[in-house]
DNA sequence: GGACTATGATTGATCGGCAG
DNA sequence: GCTGCCGATCAATCATAGTC
């Protein structure tokens, strides 16, 4: 058991976290499809762009968020609520804006 | 990209919020890499080896020559490394995709080389 | 200053699907 | 049928960033 973790890979992980900002709209996409938090490969282009990173950061961060979820959902309950609590907040808001609309231009 | 089929696959649980869905449930079978038979390594049957650097080296030096294996080159890298030919097989097709993976993100987006502390 | 936690990345191995 | 490959994902671990 030698320890020979070094595996000559030492200044590849210069790890930097994500802004507070790329976090949020991550996890504003996955708590509003927590049924199903697999997002599609053009999901995944624009979370990246939105974000400001790469499609497999995108995909390592969902990776990551999946298996620490399940593993501990009541450690996520909180920030599960918030999410959930912030996302009802927009859909309430589109649709009141798309009953507005819709009265202003229905034939 | 919004759209959202509440999946057909909820399991239960009342509260909107704690519901379990299928995908937190998924769990992988153990690897198979053990060889309880003979050599008496006391292997557990289910665990994810770690190739030494000496492996490593080797493979690496062996994909730059071949992307792909054939049989016989197979059987006899993994004989040499001491490693399953299905090891062998897995480590190249990880690497392949590994290799893919760089070239499509090569070079792009965020750039910050340079001191930054 | 160091213990402890949060988090991004890496990687051996699995799963499902497809081709030969 | 079976086998290898691909693409996506899992699960465990590594190494660093952040907190106290």
């Amino acid at each position: 058991v030698m320890i020979l973790r070094s595996r000559f890979l030492d200044a590849r992980r210069k790890r930097r976290n994500f802004s507070k900002q790329a976090t949020e709209i991550l996890n504003e996409y996955f708590y509003s499809h927590l049924s199903n938090p697999y997002p599609s490969e053009e999901a995944k282009e624009e979370l990246a762009k939105k974000c400001s990173i790469t499609v497999s950061q995108v995909s390592n961060w969902f990776g990551n968020k999946r298996i620490r979820y399940k593993k501990n959902i009541g450690k996520f309950q909180e920030e599960a609520n918030l999410y959930a609590a912030k996302t009802a907040v927009t859909a309430a808001h589109a649709v009141a804006a798309a009953v507005q609309n819709n009265q202003t231009n229905s034939p | 990209l919004s759209e959202d089929k509440e999946s057909p696959c909820v399991s239960e649980t009342s509260t909107p919020t704690a519901r379990t869905f299928d995908w937190m449930k998924v769990k992988r079978n153990p690897p198979k890499t053990a060889k309880v038979s003979e050599l008496g390594l006391g292997a557990p049957g289910g665990l994810r080896t770690n190739f030494t650097t000496r492996q490593l080296t080797e493979l690496e030096k062996e994909f730059h020559f071949n992307k792909y294996l054939s049989r016989a080159r197979r059987v006899e890298i993994a004989a040499t490394l001491e490693l399953n030919e299905t090891q062998v097989k897995i480590w190249f097709q990880n690497r392949r995709m590994k290799q893919k993976k760089r070239e499509r993100e090569g070079g792009r987006l965020p750039l910050a080389p340079p001191g930054c502390p």
